[in-house]
Formats: structure tokens, sequence, C-alpha cells
DNA sequence: TGACAACTATTGTCTAGGCAATTATCGTTG
DNA sequence: CAACGATAATTGCCTAGACAATAGTTGTCA
């Protein structure tokens, strides 16, 4: 019924399971060093990693509502408003009052946003290319497909 | 110079490289479940995953100070100290003048928080075991191995 | 049309971490 | 011993996200 050879069965077990050196712990490590080192990259800018996150959503495309980009970043609605209020005292974002549906506020990039964009790419692929250095590309590969049946399995 | 065969000098580029579906995005994505999991899991012991991360340390042994505590899992001493206040009010930590050096306090696991130990093993195993499902051990080392480069190469 | 449910954005409240300043203690050095 | 710098824990202040409640808006359906 299973055709994967190599699948075992049982994985960890709470007899030898070590939570110091675990996966768990190794992870947490790994997403707070990267993105500390974003924060670092981006400082000059005065943008820290959440408003990034925001930035490169917004920097696709318009968004018709912030709830739709809560659901896109996983964000708390309440959190969304005082975060584009926050770009938007930055004059990185700009609200515009949806003439269809009054109840939406669509948001963009104004001019400022979008000339800092190329900025935060090149951030981000700096602190990647530097802790993934001596990687092959079919390790990297391998690994986000690790991540990506993690996700999967969810 | 280089005797690694498969390793690629460049990885990413800032022109390709798109940060919606990029490496640090899986990256966050994946731990910020592992984390929400992990706190649906300990939600019936009144237990938060970053509580639980003090547990476990503590349930190694007894730590000399709330100092040492906080370099161990990178924590703010402010935080530390308003932590620790929450679990031993919880019942799970004790605080001890250390006798020694009465600038610092030693903190010891309470017969209480000894006993709640298991099931926060078995908790966070479920959650491993869960989301790592169908992978092979080799997988797994080979994860793991991935995720210590990286730490290296910060 | 009018009542009502569903949706959107916002606000208030709570919890919690980061940073700076403070207090108490220790070790060292003159 | 006294003064000084260093260290440990704590506290206050700020920022920020989670959750709940609210106000305004839309679509539906009797």
């Amino acid at each position: 019924m299973d055709a994967h050879p190599a699948v075992a069965p049982p994985l960890y077990s709470a007899k030898t399971f070590d939570p110091k050196t675990g996966f768990g712990r190794l992870l947490s490590q790994v997403k707070m060093e990267l993105m500390e080192a974003l924060d670092r990259e981006l400082a000059p800018l005065d943008i820290t990693g959440a408003q990034y996150v925001i930035l490169v959503t917004l920097a696709e495309g318009p968004v018709d509502s912030t709830s739709g980009l809560c659901k896109g970043v996983s964000y708390d609605p309440g959190a969304m408003t005082r975060m584009i209020d926050r770009l938007e005292r930055k004059g990185l974002v700009r609200r515009i009052r949806c003439p269809d549906d009054r109840r939406k506020i669509n948001l963009e990039l104004t001019p400022e946003g979008k000339a800092v964009y190329p900025r935060l790419i090149e951030s981000v692929v700096a602190v990647l290319n530097r802790y993934l250095r001596g990687f092959s590309r079919d390790e990297i590969a391998q690994f986000e497909t690790f991540l990506k049946r993690m996700l999967a399995n969810g």
C-alpha cells in the first residue's frame, strides 16, 4: 500500500527526544536569526521585517482590501490597521476608499514605496545568500521540498 | 581550492527572487504553524510555547541565574523576570536566593513543574511527528543538517 | 421598503517582548 | 577599608500583536 520504501513510521519518541537540541529549537533559531539579519539589513531604511512582508505583497499589485491582505499573510486585522497607519505615516503606502464597496479600503504603494522596493529585495537576497552559503542548488531545492512537505502535513 | 563539487556560487539573485514564494516566507510559515500547533496542544495545561522553552530548560537541572537562562534561550532579561513571575504564580517554578552571590537567583522546577514535564515532551513530540509524517529518518537527518549549516553560516 | 445577516475597518484592552535606567551586590584595586 | 567598575535582577516606558466589541456598509429576503 505504501510505495515509498524509506518511510519510517515512528520518527520521534517521548523517551528519546531531547528538546534542547531538537528540531523545533533548531528551526526557531534559524528563523529568528534570519529575521534579525533582515532587520539589521533594513535598519538604514527604517523598515522592519514585519513591514517588509506587507510592502512586498503590495509591490505585486494593489490589494483590494486590508482584510484580504490579512488572510494572505495571516495577520490580525487590528494589527494590520495600525501597521498600515505606520506605513502611511512613512509615506510608503496609500489608503484609497473603494468606490464600489465603501466598506473596503484599497491599498497601494506610493511612488516612494515603489522606489524602495528594489532595495528590499536586495536586502533579503543578501541575507539568504549569506545564510545559504555553501549550499548547492540541489540542496536548496530539497530543503524547500522538505519545508513544503511539512506545510502539507499541517 | 574548493573540493566540494556541487557548490554553486550565486544562489539567489535580486532579478529572479520572488519574495512571495521564497525561502524565508516558507521557513516562517513552518515555524509559525509548529508554534501554533504546540500552543493548541499545551492549551489544556495553560502553558504557552514560550513558557515551554523555559520549563524544558529548567527540567534538565536547576539554573544558577536568570541571566544564564536568558543567554541560553536568547531572551531579554526584563522579559525573563516577568516570565518567571508568571511561572512562579502558576506554581511551576521556584526562585531561590543564591547564598554565595546574593545578586543571583537560582531557579528550579517545583514538584508540580516536574510533574507536567512529561506531558510537555509528549506534546512537542506529537506535534513534530505530525508535521514530519512521511519523512524517512535519513531525510530528517539531512533536514537537521541543513538547518545546522545555516546556523553555522550566521 | 425594511429587517436582518454578513462583511470591513477600526478601536480598546490585554498580554508580552525590547530597551534603558535603577538598585543591590560583588570583586578588585589603591 | 573605601572607591570604583562590573554584574544580576528588577522596573518603567515604548512598541506591537491577539482578541473582543463597535460602527459603518452591503446584499438578501420577506
